[in-house]
DNA sequence: CATGAATGAGGCTTCATTCAT
DNA sequence: CATGAATGAAGCCTCATTCAT
């Protein structure tokens, strides 16, 4: 994240008030009218500071979302996940994490919204989403390698790819039922979900 | 589909073949530039005519983007799914089906790229791809609906649901191999996709 | 009215329908429109024939205005006017004439607004309004002229100055009520308007 | 006169200069080159800012020249009138009047021309003229009521048909004088006018 | 004579970015 | 560090006019 410009990392409280001020009118303005629409000036009159002052702090649109997205990352974690044990069992942790993606995406869909879209423009952003994936993926690909090696899962199926398409499975959906809406939110939802994780690998 | 303009379909050969090459450049150069980047006077030099001319068939780019798009519906259906006949292996079925839209997804990357970028910006092209969408989701549905009647799959699924889930993630693994370019492509990852998806119906 | 131009005056009957046809479409899509929104194509597509037609016999917007007006030119004469004889009561004479300019006026008030729209724009028709105007300042003037050498008016009054005034105020209060509906039509209108004007000349 | 638009009043004497400098290049440019003719980028030009900054202080041809109006509205105004009392001669009054009238159109008579040319091409600007006329109107004709009243004029007469036929005359005669060049100004022109006007009212 | 497609100059408008105060 | 006005490249779009069929 070490800047390749000279933009200055606010030093006076007030410049971090203003920074602030920007990333959460950033926000308001991308969730609102989309990214594509939203104009630099949109985000400095919502954050009730001077055009002049976006470029104190930021290069370009693009750096400021980057910068929205590491705001609101811990917000998109899935922090229930890792509260699972190794010992409970295997089709609990998998009905548990997720019930928690889904959960998280319900939370953030606007968001989501906003990085599937910029994804598809900006390059930089795509490289993001696509580590935030692979990272998911591979989370993923080592738990259902290591039910493989404990025997409780499928051992032909090759475990990253298996994994990819779980994972994509589960976070279509969820953007399918919380962006597009054209599936019914709810607990059948997930509940169809983990089971047919489970029955894909043999669970 | 009724146009809420009057901008006039070509009635002499002459004028159908400007439109045609209007479409075909269009096609080009979204593509090469994709969506945004796509300048309309790209497009017009690309078909060899004046400025005026597009706008003597088209309103905007939205409008020849949708042009280009139902140009290409018939390349991006999958002719080998109603070859196979219903006394067939249902896995092989499922397995002629999933190769037949791999491969038809492996020809058509470009456009199915433009398809997703341009639907997260574009509510009229959304509306497009969704039905689209509903309407592979729908067929599949009715698959696993009379493979349930047919007692050899889970009837405990929802069979909407999981068609939802499962036509998610083969199109999702599609836009990932062929796309983005994160899966290498090949048979092994049809067959793993296969494999999973008869797995999820206890097929 | 001498043409600088080669556009052919019809010679086919099928010519001259068409001819006649544009600017019965003109006179529509002027009124309609304005002359400055009107587009020769929303003539040409009212006369139900092609772009090209149109430059078969005129040149240009501005020409077939003129032909409008040309054509309308009766509709616009004042009839009633020399039906009264010099031997009338002068005061019904004017009383007659402002009568008949208003119903004229009245009838076609989209065409003198159209006039006064074009007149304001377009030098030609500039000239060819205020050609009209002064024929009809001068009659006037003759006529108060005649009534000073009978003694019957102001014999200070400068009879084409004075004429210029009441002819203005009948023109504009005519422009005023019909046009901008500004003032309630009827004949309170036009008999107070009669009787300023007798008044004016001490009648 | 409430903005529906966003367009800053500026705050800073600098945006305070170069709105001023539009206007009065706007001004410039209207009277030389007529209202549709005039070219946004020829403002500019004449205000020797770039055509961005245009649209910082208004949105449209149409919105400049309302202020171009409005800044002149001042220059319009007959100071003249209110300096005559109620004690001296109504004659002079209407002399003065008219006079100061006819002064004030000869000075402005570019502009003059201009609200005649776009009030009847742009509903607004019809607006502000008409609401400019009817101010006229309506002050001439608590002058007749007035005179009425006094027993000085004619009692049968509607003061306010009278006041808008009278001040028809006087506006519509100055403009064929000052824009026009009809008719030959002078003494002589507002003299009749005003014996007219008097004549009239049988005053 | 009719047709209707093709042309392209020319004006309009936006908005990211700079910079003087 | 904040301000907000100034900039101008860049793309959009119209429509009178021409011309091949």
């Amino acid at each position: 994240m070490a800047e390749d410009d000279n933009r200055r990392t606010p030093v006076t409280p007030r410049g971090a008030r203003t920074r602030q001020a920007l990333i959460d009118a950033a926000r308001v303005v991308f969730e609102r009218d989309g990214y594509l629409d939203a104009r630099l000036t949109d985000i400095t009159a919502e954050a009730r500071c001077s055009t002049g002052s976006f470029y104190t702090y930021f290069t370009s649109k693009e750096e400021i979302f980057a910068a929205v997205m590491e705001m609101t990352k811990n917000e998109m974690l899935h922090p229930g996940v890792s509260r699972v044990s190794e010992d409970d069992d295997p089709v609990a942790v998998i009905a548990a994490s997720n019930r928690s993606y889904f959960e998280s995406y319900r939370r953030n869909a606007k968001l989501m919204q906003l990085l599937e879209q910029v994804a598809n423009v900006d390059p930089r952003v795509r490289e993001v989403r696509q580590e935030r994936a692979r990272a998911f993926v591979e989370r993923n690909a080592r738990s259902i390698a290591d039910l493989q090696e404990r025997g409780l899962v499928d051992p032909d199926l090759d475990s990253l790819v298996a994994s990819w398409a779980l994972s994509s499975m589960v976070s279509r959906l969820a953007f399918s039922a919380f962006v597009l809406k054209e599936i019914p939110d709810g607990d059948h939802l997930v509940d169809t979900c983990t089971r047919l994780w489970c029955n894909a690998l043999r669970l």
